[in-house]
RNA sequence: GCCGCCGUAGCUCAGUGGUAGAGCGCGCCCUUGGUAAGGGCGAGGUCGAAAGUUCGAUUCUUUCCGGCGGCACCA
């Protein structure tokens, strides 16, 4: 005789135990037709799944974000239905919804092909319609193990014997395909909606890489055939932002095989890159911060002594001389310590902010390589702090209050804080790892960041805060990082002489703001989709004749631009404007300067902006003006 | 590194067991045109590399290299 209450509070009593489909038809038969599963105590259930007791439920749709995610999981054992009756040696392992869709991993030892996908696709859509019915059902253990194994599917099998021995083992029937699955499901395949398989990769089973091999097909799934399109567009949007793309038509940069991983910037790429670094130059030396240059190759006892060579040695680049060993630095912190060991240091020069533009080397899994995002040659904007434990916490705080003040000029708002602590694999004594957990958390809570806490994923030498800003289309990326590392300073015996006049141990923060140079700029060049604000665009205006008879007055406004520290370029060809406007505009120039016969009559230039339909006619002295305070940049706002 | 797909002109791509094509771009000529492509002509390719099958391979097979998508890795 459960009563059952709904979100609004209000309650129902039924005289007998009742399922989700007959509470959701008591409120209306609309919501019975939209309900896809049941949140039963905050617990999701099946629709048919009789409820016995009292209990607060909500009916679940593909409006909400948990609806969807099952509809998604829906999505994938059809999919796992449709391969098994196509290719029934095929043994299926484990199928989730994922961000945007789902993915089930097969084995099989044909390869799947992208002609397969369209087959597999043409029978989901067959299912769909059969609209079976999708039943849950609690089996014995022993009963389910026998089952699979006869089935052929170890994989099953091997899932169940991981399931704590507490839990029941549910299966879902859906027509003649029965798989193990926690649940909860729809209750038919005719209410999945829109669908469309995307891709097929390798994927490790259990995701670790000395197991087998097995064939993943990656899917998208929407409640309807709209959202799918409008899904799909948005890929294409985001394929057009690509920098890779980007970079090869706008000129930034290339890469090539003969030095894979490294990056051959281009002239537009390379002003691109020193506006990035002089601007990130600045605000560190505003923000009390040294810079320096260390060695790139490095003898290896100081990498056995800093305890890279341990742990990273496969990732390093090496080189012999003079029958020694030496390592392309894969970082700069030992290199840092050196400096700061170079004389007595006394607690009055802490904290000692430590910075480098450290051009950097890691010999990355080939795999891994990906455009300017994952490289093996790069330049970190690295710097260091050695200071007391004292110290910590507003260090933090003040290097917190930069980095956001730095995303926002670059113009990323919106910004996280991963908390990541001991990893499995470390250096260091726990009674160290405790002290140095706390000095973060205790720091980090000041800033008023949103923090989450990712357990398991600290540097071996330290815990460490992670920045995560977010792009113009929602996808976030890792960027700054702040580590506390009691270890290297005492691996590298670093010292200063406190007030009492006895020798301690420094604190390190290694700490980086955009990271990767290279990775930043990439992201950077997607953020902005290559239309960059007037200070960071490498190409920044151009002028562009009417007719040749301009031409001497276009010298004259190049002339002006230049002087005012504007990068200019003059477009004299016999072209014409529409021509002209068309091809800078493609080439993402932020302002196109247009001079004929009656803009040098009266002195004046025709601006175009990018993005806008309409010119504006200006007094050559005011354009000028306008696009020097604007190219001047986010420094000088703040100064 | 592992699995799959791909590799034809600077770029995007078509095509064929008898040594190749388009559009854009590039060069020259005509056009001097007021805001997202004016016209004509022309140059440009050992079809990723090597080996094999074949009378003949860019096309079929194998290996290698690279790119792409994932997986694993990411101090």
């Amino acid at each position: 005789m459960p009563d059952i209450t709904l979100p609004d509070g209000s309650t129902r009593s039924f005289d007998n135990p009742v399922s989700g489909l007959e509470i959701a038809a008591s409120i209306g038969p609309g919501l019975a037709k939209a309900a896809l599963v049941i949140s039963v105590d905050g617990e999701l259930w099946d629709l048919s799944r009789p409820i016995e007791t009292d209990a607060a439920i909500s009916i679940v749709t593909a409006k909400d974000d948990a609806g969807l995610e099952v509809l998604r999981h829906d999505t994938a054992h059809l999919m796992a239905e449709a391969v098994k009756e196509l290719y029934p040696d095929t043994q299926v392992t484990i199928g989730p919804a994922i961000e945007n869709g789902f993915y089930y991993d097969f084995a099989r030892t044909e390869p799947f092909t992208p002609d397969d996908l369209v087959a597999i696709e043409a029978r989901m859509a067959e299912i769909v319609k059969r609209d079976e019915e999708i039943t849950r059902e609690v089996w014995p253990r022993e009963k389910a193990v026998e089952f699979f194994k006869q089935a052929g599917e170890h994989y099953k099998a091997e899932i169940i014997a991981g399931i704590p021995g507490d839990e029941d083992i549910t299966l879902y029937r859906q027509g003649d395909f029965i798989d193990l699955c926690r649940g909860p499901h729809l209750p038919s395949t005719g209410r999945i909606g829109a669908f469309k398989l995307t891709k097929i990769a390798g994927a490790y089973w259990r995701g670790n890489s000395d197991n087998e091999m097995l064939q993943r097909i990656y899917g998208t799934a929407w409640a309807t055939e709209k959202d799918l399109k409008a899904y799909l567009h948005r890929l294409e949007e985001a394929e057009k932002r690509d920098h890779r793309r980007l970079g090869r038509e706008m000129n930034l940069f290339h890469l090539q095989q003969e030095a894979m991983g490294m990056v051959f910037w281009h002239p537009h790429g390379w002003r691109l890159y020193r506006t990035v670094q002089t601007y990130m130059r600045q605000r560190l030396d505003a923000a009390g911060y040294v810079e320096v240059k260390t060695p790139e190759l490095i003898d290896r006892s100081l990498w056995e002594a800093s305890g890279h060579w341990e742990k990273f040695r496969e990732h390093m680049f090496t080189t012999e001389a003079e029958e020694r060993v030496l390592a392309l630095k894969p970082m700069n912190c030992p290199g840092h310590v050196q400096i700061f060991r170079q004389g007595i240091k006394s607690y009055r020069d802490l904290p000692l902010r430590m910075a480098e533009f450290g051009a950097c080397h890691r010999y990355e899994p080939s795999g891994a390589l990906h455009g300017l995002m994952r490289v093996r040659g790069f330049v970190q904007d690295d710097a260091h702090i050695f200071c007391t434990d004292d110290q910590i916490t507003p260090e933090t705080e003040d290097f917190c209050d930069l980095l956001m003040s730095i995303y926002r000029d670059f113009g990323f708002e919106q910004v996280r804080v991963n908390f990541a602590d001991r990893p499995a694999v470390r250096v260091g004594a726990d009674d160290v790892w405790d002290r140095a957990e706390e000095a973060l958390l205790e720091a980090v809570k000041g800033t008023g960041l949103e923090v989450q806490h990712t357990p398991g994923e600290g540097a071996f030498y330290g815990p460490k805060l992670e920045f995560v800003l977010r792009d113009a289309i929602g996808r976030d990326w890792q960027c700054g990082t702040l580590q506390v590392d009691f270890v290297l300073p005492e691996r590298l015996d670093a010292t200063y002489v406190g007030e009492d006049g006895e020798r301690h141990r420094p604190v390190m923060l290694h700490r980086a703001i955009l990271g990767s140079l290279e990775r930043f700029l990439g992201i950077l060049i997607e953020h902005y989709a290559g239309r960059f604000p007037l200070w960071l665009a490498p190409r920044q205006v151009v002028v562009a004749t009417i007719t040749a008879d301009s031409d001497g007055y276009a010298g004259e406004v190049l002339a002006r631009l230049r002087a005012a520290g504007l990068n200019a370029e003059a477009d004299l060809r016999n072209e014409k404007i529409g021509y002209k406007v068309r091809e800078h505009s493609v080439a993402k120039v932020p302002a196109i300067l247009a001079v004929g016969a009656r803009e040098a009559e009266g002195e004046t230039v025709a601006m175009r902006r990018l993005g806008v339909k309409e010119q504006e006619i200006l007094a050559l002295d005011e354009a000028v003006d306008r696009l020097q305070k604007e190219a001047a940049g986010p420094l000088a706002r703040t100064t």
